[in-house]
DNA sequence: TACCAGGGCCTTT
DNA sequence: AAAGGCCATGGT
């Protein structure tokens, strides 16, 4: 059922050490991703559905042409960046070196700067599988639905005119404000992602600080995952605990330039490698 | 300064 | 089966 057709599909070469799909699409950066019983992923991003498959030499992009590869789906996996240099300079570090070598295949998504916002605005305090269900809802009852099958993220004009009423049942919990300021934020001029986009790391820290409900967390991860400022450095409770335990002395200023990268290998590495 | 607010998931009991 | 811990931020 899931054979390769070369008329519709797009193989792309590349093995798991430079893209692993099972750790980079569930490893809490991105939220509409799934794995299937079959072993499959798939998922929405940017308004396109995508399906996808790994295998021990390539991946699989489903009903994908060479062109919506290249726009779409290139620039989505971050296959532009030059992880292997990236991996080796902060090989030169102990702890970094083995979290790297237990996965060497993460990846930083491009996601949509608004789509990152607003699912790590829903993200604190909350556990992944509840934050999937509450973003799911939130496509579904305010997204556009895509001729195939599933819904697109809402757009902010979808949900800027919309009261707590309106989100009862997504089970936001008391993050349904935070949600609502943000997109009245966007409507009324006060809150332009373009403009975050073009600002430096710490004007936009500062500017995405302005919003209720983003605190330094979720602003890093924002930074992180929805503007690709591979700089930024969430710190979570689990990093709290590696920091403490690997760097006392604080994390190498060395590895400044791409923390964020740092921080997603070491995350992974204390989450599910303990003992080992 | 310390504590509480939705609520669901996960681990431990 | 039941209880308790967990989570990031803002408000009191």
């Amino acid at each position: 059922m899931l054979s390769f057709d070369p008329n519709t599909d797009y193989r792309l070469s590349i093995s798991p050490q430079e893209l692993d799909l099972a750790v980079t699409l569930d490893c809490g950066q991105c939220f509409r991703f799934q794995q299937e019983p079959d072993g499959s992923f798939y998922g929405i991003a940017f308004g396109e559905p995508l399906r996808l498959r790994q295998d021990a030499d390539s991946i699989v992009f489903y009903k994908t042409s060479e062109e919506d590869f290249k726009t779409i789906w290139k620039p989505y996996f971050d296959l532009d960046t030059d992880y292997a240099a990236i991996r080796d300079f902060l090989s030169v570090d102990d702890t970094m070196a083995k979290a790297i070598a237990f996965a060497p295949g993460i990846r930083i998504l491009r996601q949509s700067p608004f789509e990152a916002l607003v699912s790590f605005l829903i993200s604190q305090n909350n556990n992944i599988p509840r934050i999937k269900t509450s973003i799911q809802r939130l496509c579904e009852q305010f997204g556009r639905p895509l001729a195939e099958d599933g819904f697109a993220f809402p757009e902010p004009e979808a949900l800027w005119n919309l009261e707590k009423e309106d989100l009862a049942g997504l089970g936001l919990g008391y993050r349904d404000g935070y949600l609502l300021d943000c997109v009245r934020r966007i409507r009324d001029g006060r809150l332009d992602l373009n403009r975050i986009a073009a600002l430096p790391l710490a004007d936009a820290r500062t500017a995405l600080l302005q919003i209720k409900g983003v605190g330094v967390k979720v602003a890093e991860c924002v930074l992180l995952f929805g503007f690709h400022r591979l700089d930024a450095f969430p710190i979570d409770t689990w990093m709290k605990k590696a920091l403490a335990a690997h760097y006392p002395a604080g994390f190498p200023a060395a590895f400044h330039e791409v923390a964020g990268i740092a921080q997603q290998y070491l995350f992974h590495y204390i989450r599910f490698a303990a003992g080992q």
